[in-house]
DNA sequence: ATAAATCATCTGGTATGACCAATAGGGCAA
DNA sequence: TTGCCCTATTGGTCATACCAGATGATTTAT
């Protein structure tokens, strides 16, 4: 007779409601969001709610909020760098190899299907992304940013939204870890070498559209960064 | 000469702090959290900044919040139904389609190294699992439930915990869109056949450790439900 | 004695209003 | 024009209060 009503969390119903303008395109990556108290004010909720509401959005990648400052809606292609997440695998060498495992399955996925259906644009940026790396080993930086920002990019080629969003997860996990182990790998010199010329060849196959060199490339790249990693260990 | 105090944010660090514990063991799956006024006091904090400490641990799926019911501690195995994330998928058939695109990459390889890793436990739970499924087609339930249980259960046969986790997300996006789909799907009883045949498989192909087998006998499974899928959309 | 109804208590969810520290932006002075 | 300072505003936090529903023990009726 009667259905029952939801009686759902204010909070979870804002991130709804969020999440729907941000898919609509009424918010945009880029856009700041009004003032916590604006906001309450215009959805007739209180702070406390709300703000439970924004961290939803934030834990899911979708705003960032920053102390002080308006909180921006994110593209799925930013990679949250403060995900808590990274405190369970930080340190736990067991779980960092898991992860270079995990990898290897998605990336050489991604990069096969990446040669065949990357756009142009997509293309371009993982060019820019590559300079990008390039600049940063010459400036004797670890590049761990670019590094994250380039098999983010492979990912995004694949024209997957959904493989988008957990290769964020993963990679924003890898962010932390990364600094540790670079850090080491470079003082030799040639490390660096190796690696600038493993995203080459990458990158290379792609733009030659050709999928079964790119991933033969990605598991390349992963298997050196493991080895390194297991004999370091 | 002094290094920067952190300054972060209340919730974050208690975020931190209760993951340290979940990963200590000192709080198990299954243990209820005191009331959050009783945490609260013993963190010396108020309630605002820990409920929003809890919302990000329940957005992670390490814990489970409850309306008038203390929150408890979940296993990375246990999916989480009312994922927010859920939204931005549901609905949405291009989204649905590459979310099976993603679960044929992992899935068909959690398969293969299920069946050269499984314990003879996860060997267990994946019967019982089978079995439940079985009793809910028979008692014409849709065996949602089970069938994301069943395929959580190989993911967890792999022993690698970060696939785990990342499964579990993937499989709660799954939940929702589910049960639309197999209720058309089961108009056909050949349908219920097929599919209990084609995890039965599966389940065998692990048995037996032929990863080979049991890698196409999930692709199988995953092709079936796609073109399903695509001939209804 | 047992089963059912009752009620105080505890829970999470929300509201309100206040304070702090740090920033951004405008106005002021040089 | 340039540089400094001040203030309004922002997110982060605290304290307190109230609500509605679940819990569990107590009381009541059988």
């Amino acid at each position: 007779m009667f259905t029952t009503l939801p009686r759902k969390r204010f909070s979870d119903e804002i991130v709804e409601q969020m999440i729907g303008l941000i898919k609509d395109g009424r918010l945009k990556p880029g856009d700041s969001l009004p003032s916590e108290r604006e906001i309450a004010e215009k959805l007739g909720v209180s702070r406390p709610p709300l703000r439970e509401a924004l961290k939803t959005l934030e834990c899911l990648g979708f705003i960032e909020v920053r102390q002080r400052r308006k909180s921006v809606v994110k593209s799925v292609a930013d990679f949250s760098l403060q995900n808590p997440l990274v405190k369970v695998i930080q340190g736990d060498a067991a779980m960092v190899v898991q992860l270079l495992e995990v990898r290897k399955i998605l990336e050489s996925w991604a990069a096969a299907e990446a040669s065949r259906l990357a756009t142009e644009e997509n293309i371009q940026t993982l060019e820019t992304v590559y300079q990008d790396l390039d600049r940063d080993f010459r400036n004797d930086e670890l590049g761990v940013d670019a590094d994250v920002r380039f098999h983010l990019s492979i990912y995004q080629a694949t024209q997957n939204t959904v493989l988008s969003h957990i290769a964020s997860t993963l990679l924003a996990l890898l962010h932390q870890t990364q600094r540790v182990t670079r850090q080491v790998m470079f003082t030799e010199t040639v490390n660096k070498e190796r690696l600038l010329q493993q995203h080459h060849a990458i990158l290379s196959a792609i733009r030659e559209r050709n999928p079964e060199k790119a991933r033969e490339a990605i598991l390349t790249h992963l298997d050196y960064a493991e080895s390194y990693f297991v004999n370091r260990s």
